[in-house]
DNA sequence: GTGCATCCTCTAGTAGCTAGAGGATCAAGT
DNA sequence: ACTTGATCCTCTAGCTACTAGAGGATGCAC
């Protein structure tokens, strides 16, 4: 039987190293063992476990949602209602997501479109901004946020 | 000439009295005057300049960028190049957040489908997370965050 | 005058990590 | 044996963009 130690695990899940101690913290991995120098020890298990916690993020689950599907994982002669209806709360809400995002790309799109070429005096896009009036369609707030 | 209190303007803006003392602190708005009692007193252009401000907010820029476009704002004189590449790179990151999510929405949609009546042992939605394998498509990390 | 609304400042909390300080220990190479 | 670099430990603070609450001082209407 193997044992990992936290960098192995972290590569062998492709998560960050304090996002295991982050997990653990929070509950969602239980504490490992030690080793005399106070390191922790991993069984292989742990990385399907870690596995299911990154996939489950991945498809935008919340914490909370994957401490309780990680329940159910864990107790499976459970009955699933509740992993099914998490799985449709999370649908809803990224289809409502992506509704909105596109009203929004729709927005910008027309904004990036009018462009301008010299001073900010005639410049669509501040136009846009100032003017909500402009907007051709409801787009109320996003989750903002830039991933660059 | 009309005076404001933070609550009317607050109101006239539709945002938040906190959020006002927020963007005054990270100096989105300008320190406004203050009366006897050290109250704030705005004037009516304040209520343009946070329209200004949530409806570029609303559109998913992060404040930063906010900022860039507030200053192109006010100096209408300058080129306004840097207006359309805070548009357009705004307009690429939600195209790309948009296919991030249609690609969970997929898998999601898959999950759901599945279902499963009975225990979780057989749950095709407990089984979709720990079993990565079973994805259609591939859905990097997406910006979590539920709206509700 | 009485009571409620609004204002003030300051601090802490939200989500989900990530980064860094400061220090101990391990593993590999010479 | 020694050195170097990687890895480990804990603890704290930072990121985004606000939001909520404590604790207290006014203002406004009846």
């Amino acid at each position: 039987m193997s044992s990992l130690t936290i960098g192995k695990l972290a590569k062998a899940a492709d998560v960050k190293v304090p996002t295991i101690r982050f997990y653990e913290q929070i509950g969602l991995l239980p504490e490992p063992d030690r080793t005399d120098n106070d390191r922790r020890v991993y069984q292989e298990a742990t990385v399907r476990r870690l596995a299911f916690i990154k996939h489950a993020r991945q498809l935008g689950f919340p914490i909370e949602a994957v401490r309780s599907l990680l329940d159910l994982s864990d107790h499976p002669e459970q009955t699933c209602d509740s992993a099914n209806a998490l799985a449709e709360e999370q649908l809803a809400s990224v289809e409502h997501k992506i509704a909105q995002l596109e009203a929004l790309r729709t927005e910008l799109k027309r904004m990036v479109a009018a462009g301008c070429k010299g001073a900010a005096a005639d410049c669509q896009v501040i136009e846009s901004l100032a003017n909500h009036d402009l907007c051709q369609h409801d787009h109320g707030a996003p989750e903002p946020r830039r991933s660059h």
